[in-house]
DNA sequence: ACGCAGATTCGCACTCATTGCAAATTCGCA
DNA sequence: TGCGAATTTGCAATGAGTGCGAATCTGCGT
């Protein structure tokens, strides 16, 4: 990694961490972007090299997060199927969410509960994201699925989970605690994933179809 | 009607026309508020009074639509099961959205597919249009449903239904082609619903998914 | 060590969306 | 007709995001 790269990582992790701290200070929309720089020691102008919108901040990491999906996929075993390794896949996800700990990840998840703007750009980022899944999944299951079903399969999983857990956080006062959060995912996954899991033979998803 | 609601929702619906007609002639982000206000003859700043932002224009009856869909789910018949009755409700608004044929909805959907901002107000709406929905849908089937397990069914439902959608609809070629449209949501609901339709002891749904 | 080509940084000026404020105008009704 | 409430607007600000071009770095020879 040249010097350039790294220095570039650097300042790129410190845009994050000044951001982390004055959002949780002065609040999301207080926080101007000429304040993040500032406290970054860059131009204004030069955040823009880094990030394109204040709301990327926030969602620094989200391509690793679908690489690992993917590589979750690519490493099925024989036996599975389609709604196993998908399955498989999106547990993955939400175990690197485990970072629930960090204090990003916390801020997120108040965030978008509190931000139209940034629950916006989330709810994009996670389209994008089951986008490229599915695009793999019917890539690792040529017979069974083609990318509409594909498609159709992962955004059932990912709606049923997304939404579950909208639920499940919505009274929560228990954001702070990372504990319940945790469990909170936990238990969404359960509710949304219990129906697939006892329809075991989810292998030709597309009955008839013409 | 007072004369002050009629001349409002007269003034409403002529800014969406000049901005439909503006977004539709010089595009979308090169359409300035400013410009959708005089095309109207209003002042930039009374723009705001009227829709809280340049997306807003292309959802107008959102609301409706919504309404449409609870109203659906609270008329179920006595043998309707929960998918069921979701499967109605929002079959009519797809319904209603063969509106398709106006040039906002057309519009719409083009934009959705091209700028990221309007793409992202529209998944907010989306959202928040399923957890109303799905509220309401656990009120229904008080006895077989609690709150996140019907978001989890919505969120599945629609989950699979957009992604489906969205890949389908990504080569422009389906565009024109209704019937391809059909079975897309065909198939889509057939894998959201697959696992949830045996899970009720209670019921033996009809597969030809009514 | 030296110097250059390409990449990066950043100030400057702009366009726009969006908002608070307060004066001007309009409406519904007594 | 005239008043109080609601609506419309102009004006001024703030802040995001962008194009441009000059000033600085860096990597890589020589």
């Amino acid at each position: 990694m040249s010097l350039r790269e790294r220095k570039r990582a650097r300042i790129r992790q410190t845009l994050v961490d000044a951001a982390t701290e004055l959002f949780e200070r002065d609040g999301y929309d207080e926080t101007t972007i000429a304040d993040i720089a500032a406290a970054a020691d860059i131009g204004t102008r030069t955040f823009f090299s880094y990030f394109a919108s204040k709301e990327e901040l926030l969602f620094p990491e989200s391509d690793a997060r679908v690489r690992a999906a993917v590589e979750a996929i690519a490493s099925r075993g024989p036996g599975e199927g389609p709604a196993e390794v998908l399955l498989r896949a999106l547990r993955k996800v939400g175990d690197d969410n485990d970072e629930m700990a960090s204090r990003l990840a916390a801020l997120r998840l108040r965030l978008i509960r509190t931000v139209p703007a940034v629950r916006g750009r989330g709810l994009q980022i996670q389209f994008e994201a089951q986008r490229e899944i599915a695009r793999n999944l019917a890539e690792a299951f040529p017979e069974q699925l083609d990318e509409v079903s594909a498609a159709a399969l992962t955004g059932a999983f990912v709606g049923a989970v997304t939404s579950a857990l909208q639920v499940l956080l919505d009274d929560a006062d228990a954001l702070d605690d990372p504990a319940a959060v945790q469990e909170a995912v936990r238990r969404a996954t359960d509710v949304a994933l219990t129906p697939w899991l006892r329809a075991p033979a989810a292998e030709q998803p597309a009955r008839g179809t013409a």
